[in-house]
DNA sequence: TATTGTTATACTCTATAACTATA
DNA sequence: TATAGTTATAGAGTATAACAATA
């Protein structure tokens, strides 16, 4: 394969990547801001402390506790003091949160399938493959 | 295919197109903010009015005022009288705002042509594939 | 004294409403 | 009177610095 048709490869794929991503956004977006639904998305495996989640999501501590405060308020997330340590608090999703994220992937996961509806088997399984294929890719 | 196929196919591709997504816009995100850059990409193929683009772009005109005036005071755009209609203001790519659009995308493309470098040919000709096919699903 | 979390303050991007200039 | 654009003001996100409570 040509250098030049490597970075023709690299440029489509780029810009395709990022346009099925803005049109699953952008479709499935409810009422969860994008940094919302963020944390509750680390907090799916299990609870986890304020300051986590903050390195995780790469945000300083006091946006990280304004982002918790309004998904406490409205029923997410449920904050618990740590036995313990007496300084930490422990962050876990409620049945609602749950739910929340479970609606929210349904909504964004329905525009991609009515899409790929409209292709053959064959073409789905070539997908299959590019998929592991990126899978790889964008783990490195 | 299987029902529970397709759906894991949904699933899969659009995870990985949004990491793909999140990461080429980490690591390539220079000193334009997304807002910004989005803006210059639409004054690519030609002048617009700052209400064009803020209808494009689904942002309010106001909030497109600021960031004209921001690309303005960096010389990536400049604004133009409309001698036809004293209302209306022509926004244009400077050939710096052009450079600046050119060297964004390089960088972007940097990240992702990194990694493909490690895969086989026959798996860059599976995405090849996979990329046309991905352009028809998300043009619809 | 070090660590966790919150509050105080400021900056940016967003919006709607009010204003100016032109058609 | 209607339209294009800007300015005024407010709301939500981000940040750093200062503070409270606990280890």
């Amino acid at each position: 394969m040509t250098r030049a048709q490597k970075d023709r490869l690299t440029s489509d794929l780029r810009m395709v990547c990022m346009r099925v991503s803005r049109r699953v956004r952008f479709e499935g977006s409810g009422d969860l801001a994008p940094h919302q639904f963020s944390v509750l998305v680390r907090l799916e495996d299990g609870p986890l402390t304020p300051k986590e989640v903050a390195e995780i999501e790469r945000v300083s501590a006091p946006s990280m506790s304004r982002t918790v405060n309004g998904l406490v308020e409205r029923g997410l997330v449920a904050r618990a003091d740590d036995p313990t340590d007496g300084r930490q608090v422990i962050l876990s999703l409620t049945p609602e949160g749950r739910r929340a994220v479970k609606e929210t992937r349904r909504r964004r996961d329905l525009w991609l399938a009515t899409r790929l509806e409209h292709l053959t088997d064959d073409e789905r399984a070539l997908l299959v493959e590019a998929t592991a294929l990126l899978e790889r890719v964008a783990a490195e």
